[in-house]
DNA sequence: GCCGTTTTCGGCCCGACTGTTTTCAGTCG
């Protein structure tokens, strides 16, 4: 699959055109195309064969062409041609912040700057501050976002990113000039990482906010500072952004800093096709506001239904809030229990007593103990005995308690031969079976598919567990035919796991979508190792969101009469099998 | 360059902040 790198290309190009100085439109199709293509759950190249490119929102003829010919020769004339107009410098220069077009090519013509090295010395020499309508403040925020970004990872986990931001918002709420108080930007759409934190404040006294903002004890560093708006550095190395308005635009408000910017620039589109205006302070026939204290309001005024933030990414919703509907998406209390759960006797903190504690507060129906199978040593996995041992205890919890019905399960290993480490026999006793792969990631594409697809095909299986194994920041997952391993869980009705641990989130969310295409049953779970871990469900549910995946297609939404009955059809097959 | 509650051609979102200016260009979101 090579989208990401098709992408990056168009972005490449993007950036040349518009150091370049060609139409803004033009340039905005490129990165509007380069989106879509990044996104796309299935390999562009496989499109490209099948003469389908313009099947992909934003690419039509002149585009398509580009992508084929790329993939065709590795080239793009037109790239090329302007490759040899512009410095490639010029582009790496552009990217930094408070370096648009206009600096990178002032910097890399008038003093043939090559390298962000390069900027360092021309700065710290005084060349920079001398150039036309630059001076020195301009120089010394440039040299100093060069070196802030140098001891920064690009982007937050959205785990830490709401920590931070609850934090700051616990402060501010403190100033009793602020009356409303959320976090916005991509934290509200549950994007899986993010690259700063947007706050938004309603207040009367902008003014006395704005002090109590920048004087907040958690902050380093204030970057730019107005009156309703402002930027600044936490010590955890975070940028958060302020924004007050008056109540009477907190929804405008909320929903412009929700973004995406292309969902928002779709609604400004549709404002001005009705005679409206729509900016961050309302909708504005003239001059009369006709709406903007809540979003709802918002979206009514423009004869929109009102759109979950998760699914705010100009994906398609736009089209369904003109006709009046919101995508049908499963909701955090649609969610009846958790299907993955390890206690201490393999690798988690807490008994089985616990964590089945745990699910009850959680007012679950069901919770699933999966502990790990043998070949894991590094987690303590358990011989077939063993969990044999622990599947007694759960049925006579279950002959007392009250309440969850605790499935007996395991995580059994799918190891390199593509064999799982439980016996047949031992499976089909079991009431749920999570497969997961731990070891062997760097094993081939092909080689890695076959392994999913051989546990999928198992009629011992019912869950395949972090179908892709990536961690976000740490490692990017063993590489697999995607499409292959959902046709697959399609054609047997295996479930494919949403991890809802933070640092997992997979299968993601253009996963899902693509998932949910298909028909493909998905199940929410925690793969809790810890009784306070139960609580992350709302994570699996934001990026299912996300995916757009319904209520239906999500396994533990099940009553529990439903699943019982779900995997009972199961072990029948699994049993028949072994027979 | 793309695309359609208008539009197969003519549109394409809008405002805040900073710094260098002395009325606004550049950048960002």
């Amino acid at each position: 699959m090579r989208n990401a790198e098709i992408a990056s290309v168009l972005n490449e190009l993007a950036d040349l055109m518009e150091l370049h100085g060609e139409d803004r439109y033009r340039i905005a199709r490129y990165r509007n195309a380069a989106a879509s293509v990044e996104h796309y759950t299935e390999p562009v190249e496989d499109l490209a064969r099948e003469g389908r490119l313009q099947e992909i929102r934003g690419v039509g003829e002149s585009i398509g062409g580009k992508i084929a010919q790329y993939l065709e020769t590795g080239r793009i004339s037109a790239l090329d041609a302007l490759r040899r107009k512009i410095s490639p410098a010029a582009v790496t220069l552009m990217n930094l912040p408070g370096i648009g077009p206009k600096r990178a090519l002032l910097f890399t013509e008038r003093l043939n700057v090559k390298t962000i090295a390069d900027l360092e010395r021309a700065i710290e020499s005084g060349e920079v501050a001398a150039l036309p309508r630059v001076g020195e403040k301009t120089a010394a925020h440039i040299l100093e976002e060069i070196r802030r970004l140098r001891g920064r990872s690009a982007r937050l986990p959205r785990g830490v990113a709401r920590s931070v931001a609850e934090e700051v918002v616990r402060e501010l709420k403190r100033c009793k000039a602020v009356r409303q108080c959320t976090p916005a930007g991509s934290l509200r759409r549950m994007k899986e990482s993010v690259g700063d934190i947007d706050i938004l404040v309603s207040s009367a006294e902008p003014g006395a906010v704005m002090d109590a903002f920048v004087r907040l004890p958690s902050i380093r560093e204030v970057l730019a500072a107005g009156e309703t708006r402002a930027s600044v550095v936490t010590h955890a190395d975070v940028q958060v952004d302020l924004r007050v308005v008056s109540p009477a635009s907190y929804g405008a408000a909320l929903q412009y800093f929700t973004g995406s910017k292309a969902h928002n620039v779709k609604l400004r589109t549709i404002a001005s096709g009705m005679g409206y205006k729509l900016n961050e302070y309302g909708v504005w026939e003239g001059d009369r506001r006709i709406a903007g204290r809540t979003e709802e309001g918002v979206y009514r005024a423009l004869g929109l239904t009102w759109q979950p933030p998760e699914v705010r990414e100009d994906t398609g919703e736009v089209e369904l809030a003109i006709k009046g509907r919101t995508p049908s998406i499963v909701a955090l209390d649609d969610i009846h229990g958790d299907l993955h759960a390890h206690t201490r006797l393999s690798d988690g903190a807490d008994t089985v007593e616990e964590m089945v504690h745990a699910a009850t507060r959680a007012g679950y129906a069901y919770l699933a103990i999966t502990d790990h199978s043998q070949a894991l040593g590094v987690a303590r996995g358990l011989t077939e005995d063993e969990l044999r041992a622990e599947h007694a205890l759960i049925r006579r919890l279950n002959e007392t308690a009250k309440g969850v019905r605790v499935l007996c399960g395991v995580e059994v290993d799918i190891r390199v031969n593509r064999k799982l480490d439980c016996s047949d026999a031992f499976l089909s006793e079991c009431d749920v079976v999570v497969a997961s792969i731990h070891s062997a990631f760097q094993r081939g594409r092909a080689e890695q598919t076959a392994r999913l697809v051989a546990a999928i095909e198992h009629p011992g299986v019912d869950i395949i567990g972090h179908p892709t194994g990536r961690m976000l920041g740490k490692r990017l997952g063993y590489e697999i035919d995607l499409g292959a391993v959902l046709d697959a869980a399609a054609r047997t009705g295996t479930a494919l796991e949403v991890s809802a641990q933070p640092e997992r989130l997979d299968l993601n969310d253009d996963a899902i979508r693509a998932a949910v295409a298909r028909g493909v049953m998905l199940a929410i779970n925690t793969d809790a190792h810890h009784r306070d871990q139960l609580a992350l469900m709302r994570f699996g549910v934001a990026t299912a969101r996300r995916g757009w995946a319904p209520r239906q297609l999500v396994l533990n939404t099940k009553s529990r009469d439903q699943i019982v009955r779900w995997l009972r059809e199961r072990r029948a097959r699994a049993r028949v099998s072994v027979a």
